[in-house]
DNA sequence: GCCAACGTTGGC
DNA sequence: GCCAACGTTGGC
């Protein structure tokens, strides 16, 4: 069973917004970077997700959710009105994947990425790294391990 | 709000 | 195929 991190700002889908209703899905798409696409491609359902908030107050890992179900066609690309909109995507060859994911816990504290950064065994994690963007990256199990043992 | 780092685009 | 210009990400 792979894990997993993806990023996120909680102004727009955070942990909080899984919690609020654990047993529904939530879709997680508008993925726009092929690296990132690849890895959602790649996810089964019933891998662990840790959800991470950018670009607000309190950066860091909040929480876990869980696949419910692997990559399909991302419906916002062919979506005029939505901010994915991606008018190359041709309908019979869709250029962008989406995944469901499903709440499972939120963690006894947020752990800032100031702390993520100095740990040992995390060297190799794409987030901890200056300037990386890469919204959607592996986990392997002793940086998931050591992520949690912060918590 | 700033800006460094990065991915993508498009001219050549 | 190269690479400059551009737009975006995301920490600070």
């Amino acid at each position: 069973m792979a894990k997993w991190l993806v990023k996120t700002e909680p102004s727009e889908c955070g942990i909080e917004d899984f919690a609020r209703a654990p047993r529904q899905s939530i879709p997680w798409d508008g993925v726009r970077n092929y690296q990132a696409r690849n890895f959602l491609r790649e996810m089964k359902e019933g891998d662990e997700v840790f959800i991470y908030h950018s670009s607000c107050k309190h950066i860091g890992v909040a929480g876990i959710v869980e696949v419910v179900k692997s990559a399909y066609p991302d419906p916002t690309q062919f979506d005029e009105r939505s901010p994915y909109h991606d008018p190359k995507s041709a309908p019979d060859s869709p250029r962008w994947d989406a995944v469901d994911l499903k709440y499972v816990r939120t963690l006894p504290r947020l752990i800032p990425l100031d702390e993520l950064k100095p740990l040992p065994g995390l060297e190799n994690l794409p987030l901890v790294r200056k300037g990386n963007r890469l919204s959607v990256m592996p986990v392997s199990e002793s940086e998931w391990q050591i992520i949690l043992g912060q918590a």
